[in-house]
DNA sequence: TAGATTGTTAATCGATTAACAATC
DNA sequence: TAGATTGTTAATCGATTAACAATC
């Protein structure tokens, strides 16, 4: 990190509050970026090459970065690891995160392999099952060595890792009362799988992740090719 | 259906185009809850039930549903089926589409096991894997009958299959490859869960599903709430 | 200083919302 | 007819974009 920057950008930001959601969905990515960037030893970087890695308009980087604060030098562009520190701080990347994953069927066991949670800062402190061939399957990767409890420990689960977050990879029957029981066990964010519309109290945050909803977006749109291509009369070329 | 409304609403509708994207990414949410309903017996809805049931405001479900035609009752509702068979003709689930999985590993397998894909029109018709460990591996879930074939036989197995929709379920540095090749075999339909931004030609869509996104997006929110909280002098109950 | 690039402005675009006229 | 509920309108809000003044 540039010492040289140590008073900081003087509070001209938005006061700490008040980043657009557009923007904190992609700051993650302009994160993950900067970090492959500093991995090959990039030191600096415009917004017009960083834009171009991350898939957005240089104009909405800009944008973007500009509510967290100032964070590059006109006619230079932006240090490396000096922006994507401020990023991370940004995201709240610097506290860990305890995660509780209820649900270890296919899609739980996909989730527990997925290394991009310890390289974030997350960290699986509890797996959760009703299936009795599934509780007390004692699953190790890397960075995770855990035993899968039932489903009656769930409170005492979260309470104990003190998880902020919970993942529900529950089938869709159970999913409401999942979160329930997560809710009422302290948990306030929730990454849902679950093909379900889950009711929960205001103060609650919800995302949801739908196989289904992306794969029916995909289909409108080729469905609309596939008709463009058989209804225009074929245009000749010239 | 009511035959009733055979002759159909006279196109006041947009012309079939422009229906905006955020319709068109509620539009599989109100499908899913109204085929919940039309199971239960429910023959009308109204748009207050409906968007309570989906999760949105009655005033955007009404407005998103305007944009496909007139397909409610002044002072009754909407007709369950009726609207759900719409709404799935809009979203091309009419016509079932093929997809092709690349990379059979933990999170290939939990989404060959995922029945969402039959339900709603979409058939899997080919996976395909690098590793030898699980090339020639027969998978056998309800409505898929397949063998993993190998990273080579890629390009044979979409124009065989005909296969409309890729999945690419494979490592990140694999992605952008295989991403070309799909193209490359006359995909144009790509659904990404790689952490990898790929990069591919206009006429391609691609739909990312980035789990490390979301959870960093929980983060974030997570960390204002406990900022907050801690910023904020406790305030007596009166 | 001259060239490069940021951070900000103002215009545009698209999505949301509330209210209500149309109409079953 | 009276009550209910849609489909549409107009106002508001938030996000995107292009251009450029600030400044390294």
């Amino acid at each position: 990190m540039s010492l040289s920057r140590r008073f900081g950008p003087s509070r001209t930001r938005d006061e700490g509050r008040g980043i657009p959601d557009a923007t904190v969905a992609r700051l993650p990515v302009y994160h993950r970026v900067l970090r492959g960037l500093a991995d090959d030893g990039v030191l600096t970087v415009s917004s017009d090459h960083l834009a171009a890695a991350c898939g957005v308009s240089p104009a909405k980087l800009r944008k973007d970065l500009s509510h967290l604060g100032s964070y590059g030098t006109r006619g230079v562009g932006y240090d490396v690891s000096y922006l994507s520190y401020h990023i991370s701080r940004e995201l709240g990347l610097s506290k860990p995160w305890g995660v509780v994953i209820v649900g270890v069927g296919n899609l739980g066991h996909a989730l527990v392999s997925y290394r991009g949670f310890a390289s974030r800062g997350f960290e699986i402190v509890g797996l959760l099952d009703s299936h009795p061939d599934v509780i007390g399957e004692r699953i190790t990767t890397s960075g995770v060595d855990l035993v899968v409890r039932p489903m009656a420990e769930l409170e005492a689960v979260v309470a104990d890792s003190g998880a902020h977050i919970g993942v529900i990879a529950a089938p869709a029957d159970a999913a409401q009362s999942v979160c329930e029981r997560l809710v009422a066990a302290g948990v306030r964010s929730i990454l849902n799988f679950a093909p379900v519309v889950l009711v929960v109290p205001d103060e609650v945050e919800v995302r949801k992740v739908d196989l289904a909803v992306e794969l029916q977006i995909l289909a409108f749109h080729e469905q609309r090719r596939v008709d463009d291509a058989a209804q225009l009369p074929k245009v000749m070329p010239a």
